[in-house]
DNA sequence: CCGCATCCAACAAGATACTG
DNA sequence: CAGTATCTTGTTGGATGCGG
């Protein structure tokens, strides 16, 4: 069991985004369901290369605290679990586009260095 | 030290964003960088609500090494040290701008659901 | 003032094996 | 398939002290 430890709660916007957002994989949860729409826990998994079900798991419960995922459970044998995101979660797109566009320019720009 | 290890490198420039981007603190300090253009180490130090000057240090040389901020050190007594974002840095704007958007969005969809 | 080194506790994350 | 439990490793970050 962590400590509880408090945190200052900074009044600012951006840096609460950034407590929302923070750890290694969320950006890559929420692009791969951004992409994808709806997806099985097995599918996401294997979609955001690297990631342990482990860590999955841990990551989509938070980002469902924050109103950013969607847990759908079926009733069936074996179980299926769906993902995606909700209003809230979508209307990140455009963080995950600016970080998507500059990672496409950012690698142009250092192929030309070479060059 | 850390034991050397490979990383698959994946072919992937989202996630290769990620990488550069990675950590608690790399956000919060271009964040600061893009709006105030310059500042010194200690300035910048305070501007980053939280951070220690060991965590700052090394997140500014991670920065340099990807080309993102640039640091010009003066051969004054005592010394001083400016730090700022290249041209590559600031083109992160529309990245930190995006996260910015969302902060204030995110709280003003908060506050309405209290009502 | 800027930056580095060391020791150390707390926590995040990885590997692996396992259950309903 | 979806999710847990346990053990191990790595990173974060505080405290402190030192050197240019």
């Amino acid at each position: 069991m962590p400590i509880h430890k408090e945190k200052p709660v900074l009044d600012c916007p951006f840096r609460e985004t950034l407590d929302v957002l923070e750890g290694k994989w969320k950006f890559a949860i929420i692009h791969s369901l951004l992409h994808h729409g709806t997806l099985r826990f097995k599918n996401l998994e294997r979609d955001v290369a690297g990631i342990t079900s482990r860590m999955l798991i841990k990551e989509l419960k938070l980002l469902q605290v924050h109103g950013i995922v969607l847990r759908r459970p079926y009733p069936t044998v074996p179980p299926t679990v769906e993902y995606s995101l909700t209003e809230c979660g979508r209307s990140l797109e455009p963080v995950i586009e600016a970080i998507q566009a500059w990672g496409v320019q950012n690698r142009a720009a250092l192929a030309a260095k070479i060059n």
